[in-house]
DNA sequence: AAAAGTCACAACCGCTGTACA
DNA sequence: ATGTACAGCGGTTGTGACTTT
């Protein structure tokens, strides 16, 4: 895929302008977030769709949450990202007001260092937990008899985030019942001769309601 | 006071996944 | 089934602010 890059476009680049955040927060305002390659466009920035998302989420989004992160955010960064990885927008997902770059940000330069772990090593260390015990979400097929409660996703629009705790709760409770779903589906379908006798797949020794318990 | 070093944050880049014709 | 365009993500870099020497 070739997708033209900002430079190729001759479009603006760095830092932006109050201008540039009154002509964005405008367009969006008046079209709604979504088909960011109409935004340049309908803004009239000089800027490429990457671009104004970008300025969109990490900083002109309402509810924004600046400043210093709470010992509660970091303690909920850190037990997440053990679970998750570097999913960073699942990880900001969780942090009302909290943006994946703030997150990111946030572990690169503060959590790392508190943690004193070295980048090299970090990445050793992260190795290991991809291979054991991070949850890695797969995109699932919808049936339409079936779907899962995936509405706290339309909340995100502007104005609805106090209404998306609950589905917060649902969705991480589908989360937790889908666990078990594919893991009977994958019991069922096991082959012996994929595995050998002792051997671990690695979710033998996941325990999934320990994982609920830990984000309570 | 000034230079050097460090830190935090914003923004860019390249890649992947998905939808659709 | 395939190709294309778009959306979104994570890694990385640039830069200004702040601190230390």
């Amino acid at each position: 895929m070739n997708t033209p890059t900002c430079m190729q476009l001759g479009v603006r680049k760095g830092a932006w302008t109050e201008e540039e955040d009154f002509l964005l927060r405008k367009c969006i305002q008046k079209y709604g977030e979504g088909k960011w390659h109409l935004v340049p466009v309908r803004s009239g920035l000089n800027r490429c769709r990457k671009s104004c998302r970008l300025r969109w989420l990490n900083y002109l989004r309402p509810n924004i949450k600046r400043g210093d992160f709470s010992s509660d955010e970091v303690d909920l960064i850190l037990r997440l990202h053990k679970l998750l990885g570097n999913r960073w927008s699942l990880i900001a997902g969780r942090l009302p007001g909290r943006t994946a770059n703030d997150v990111k940000n946030c572990w690169n330069t503060r959590l790392l260092r508190k943690l004193n772990i070295a980048p090299q090593k970090q990445e050793r260390k992260c190795k290991t937990i991809h291979e054991n015990a991070i949850i890695k979400p797969q995109p699932r097929k919808l049936s339409t008899t079936k779907k899962l409660n995936f509405s706290w996703c339309n909340n995100k629009s502007i104005g609805n985030e106090e209404a998306s705790t609950d589905n917060d709760i649902q969705w991480w409770a589908n989360i937790m019942e889908n666990c078990n779903e594919i893991e009977e589906e994958a019991a069922t379908k096991r082959t012996p001769s994929l595995l050998q006798e002792g051997q671990s797949d690695g979710w033998d020794e996941f325990p999934v309601d320990d994982i609920w318990n830990l984000l309570n």
